[in-house]
DNA sequence: TTAATGTCTTTTATCGTGAAAAAACATTTT
DNA sequence: AAAATGTTTTTTCACGATAAAAGACATTAA
C-alpha cells in the first residue's frame, strides 16, 4: 500500500458531478485542465465510467449514458490526501486537551497511531513547524510549544502589522484594478449573509478567509501573503472547536467587514486604518477568550 | 549506507580539542552535555579514543595519554549534516547562473546529482520553501521563483517592519535587563573590529547576524525571531558570492551599527528609529546592487 | 497540420527496513 | 542515595523499492 489513489478518486467524484450538466464530455486534455489532474488520471476516470456504464467511450466520443447514482461516488474519506489525514489527527490530539506545552512529540508513535509511514509524519511536522507551534530538537524529538495565550498574541501582532499595511496598499490601488470588482462581489456576499445570518452564520468563516486573503494580496509581498496560511490554519480549527456565541460573533464580524469594505472603497487612509484596527481588535479578542489559560508561563 | 555517523565524527573532533586543555575527561553525562550529544555517542567517542591511544579509559578514569595529532581528526567534510550538504549543492546551482525564474526543480535529479536519497531532498525542499524562493505544485514538481529584485524588495520590506518594531521594543527594555550587557559586549566587538578592519573585515557577517538577532529577540515574537532565519540565509550566501567592495561595505556597516547601538543606549525612540532606518536602507541597497536584473518581469 | 488519442517513461508519494543516535532501564561505584 | 557506568530498547534519519500520477513521445483522426 505504497500510495493511495485519492487524486483519482477525488477527481472521479468531481467528474461525476460534471455528468449532470452535459450530454457528452470534452477532450481528455480539457477534462484534465478542468479537474486539475493529468491525462493519465483522466483516462483512468473515463475507463471506470465506461466500465460502470456511465458513459460510452470511443476515442473522442464520450457520451453520457445515465445520471450518476449516489453509490457511483467514492466515499468522501477516501478522497483525502495523507497530509490532510495526518493534520486532522494531529490537531485533534493537540486540541483534545492533555497537550501541555513542553510535551514531546514522537514521530513513530504518531505514525503508528494514525496508521501511516514515518516519512509522511516527518514531512508533515516539517511543514507544520512554520506555524510556530512545534519546534525540532536536532537529532531528537519535536517539542510542542502549545496553543497558548502567548502564541495567540504573537500571531495577532504580526497579523495586525501585515493587514494594516495591506489594507493601506489596497486603498491606494488604481480605480481600474480588478480588485475593486472582487471587493464588490465580496460585499454582495456579505450583504446576503447578513440577511440570512440566522441560518447561514456558519458560512462566515469561509467568507472571512477569502476577504482577508484578497486584502493581503494587495501587499504584493509573498511573506505577507504566505503568513495568512498561519492565520487561516489557526482560525480554521478555532472555528471548529469554539462554538460559543458563534452566531453573535459572526454577525458582529460581518458588520465590521462591511464597515471595513466601505472604508476601503472611500480610499481614505484614515478611515481604512480605523476600520481595520477595529475589526482586528475584535478578532483578536475572540481568539483570546477561546484559549483557556490554565498554566502559568514558566519564565518570569 | 543508511545513515552517516556525522554526529559522532563532529563530536569526536570537538572532543579532541578538549583534550588539549585537561589531563582527564569528565563523566559521560557531563561530556554529553558539553558536546550536545547523547551518552551513546559519548561512549563511542571514548571507545575510539582509547583504541587510538589518546586516553586510558577504565570506568570513571579517563586519563589523557597524548596530545591529539592532526590526523586523529576526521576530515571536515565528513562532519556535515546531510541537510547542510544538500543546501550547499542546491544554493550553488541556484547562484551559479542558469537558474531562471519559473524553472522546475526535479527531486529525483537533484538527489542523483548530489548522491543522496530522494527523501532527504524532499525534506530539504519542504524546509527550504519557507524562504519564499521555491513553490510546490501539488503532486508535481517544485517551481523556482528566482532570486530576483522583487524577492529582495519583499524580504527587506518585512525585515524593516520587524526590525523597527524590535528596536523600539529593545530601547524600552528596563535598565536591568541582561540585554544591555549583551549589547555592551557586542559594542566592544564592533570597536575592536573597526580597529583592525583592514584585515578582519570578513568577520563582519558573523557579528552582523549576532547583533541583529539580539535586537529581534527583544520583540518576544517567535514569528519575528524566526523570520531572521530567512534574512540570515540570504545574507549568508550573499556575502559568500558578492565580494565587490567587501571591505568598504563592511566598514560602513560597522559604523552604522555603532551609531545604532548608541541610539539604543540613549533609549530615545526617535534616534533609534532614525539609526535603524539608516542602516537598513544601506543594507537593502547592498543587497539590491548585487542582484543582476537581467530579466524583465513577466507580468505587467 | 493541428489537436486529439494511444503508448511509454519519468517523477512523485509513501512504505518498510536498517544503521546511527537517543533514551530508558539496570547495575555498580562513591 | 546520588551519580556514575553498563546494557537494552526506542526513535530518528536516510535509503531503496513500488504504485500512483504526471509528463513525454508516437500515432491517428479531423
Amino acid at each position: 500500500m505504497s500510495k493511495s489513489n485519492n487524486v483519482y478518486k477525488d477527481a472521479y467524484n468531481r467528474c461525476l458531478r460534471l455528468l449532470d450538466e452535459t450530454r457528452s464530455l470534452p477532450s481528455e486534455p480539457e477534462l484534465g485542465a478542468l479537474l486539475g489532474v493529468s491525462r493519465t488520471t483522466v483516462r483512468s476516470i473515463l475507463a471506470r465510467m465506461e466500465e460502470t456504464g456511465l458513459i460510452a467511450w470511443n476515442k473522442r466520443a464520450k457520451t453520457v449514458l445515465r445520471d450518476p447514482h449516489p453509490d457511483d461516488f467514492f466515499p468522501e474519506e477516501e478522497t483525502d490526501t495523507l497530509a490532510e489525514i495526518i493534520e486532522r489527527s494531529f490537531m485533534r490530539r493537540l486540541l483534545a486537551g492533555g497537550a501541555e506545552a513542553g510535551m514531546q512529540i514522537n514521530e513513530l508513535e504518531l505514525a503508528r497511531e494514525i496508521g501511516v509511514g514515518t516519512t509522511s509524519v516527518r514531512e508533515f511536522l516539517i511543514r507544520f513547524s512554520r506555524f510556530g507551534l512545534i519546534e525540532k530538537r536536532r537529532n531528537s524529538h519535536w517539542v510542542l510549544k502549545g496553543f497558548t495565550r502567548a502564541f495567540a498574541l504573537e500571531l495577532t501582532e504580526i497579523r495586525e502589522m501585515f493587514e494594516l499595511r495591506s489594507a493601506a496598499a489596497f486603498a491606494a490601488l488604481p480605480q481600474d484594478s480588478p480588485v475593486w470588482t472582487d471587493l464588490d462581489r465580496l460585499e454582495d456576499e456579505h450583504r446576503q449573509l447578513v440577511r440570512d445570518i440566522a441560518t447561514r452564520f456558519n458560512e462566515f468563516s469561509e467568507l472571512d478567509e477569502r476577504f482577508h486573503r484578497l486584502i493581503h494580496r494587495a501587499s504584493h509581498n509573498r511573506f505577507i501573503v504566505d503568513f495568512y496560511d498561519v492565520i487561516a490554519m489557526i482560525f480554521h480549527y478555532h472555528y471548529q472547536w469554539n462554538k460559543a456565541q458563534e452566531r453573535e460573533r459572526n454577525e458582529v464580524a460581518v458588520g465590521e467587514h462591511l464597515a471595513y469594505i466601505e472604508a476601503l472603497k472611500s480610499r481614505d487612509l484614515g478611515k481604512v486604518d480605523a476600520a481595520c484596527r477595529k475589526h482586528l481588535k475584535s478578532a483578536r479578542q475572540t481568539l483570546l477568550t477561546s484559549i483557556p489559560e490554565n498554566r502559568q508561563p514558566s519564565r518570569a
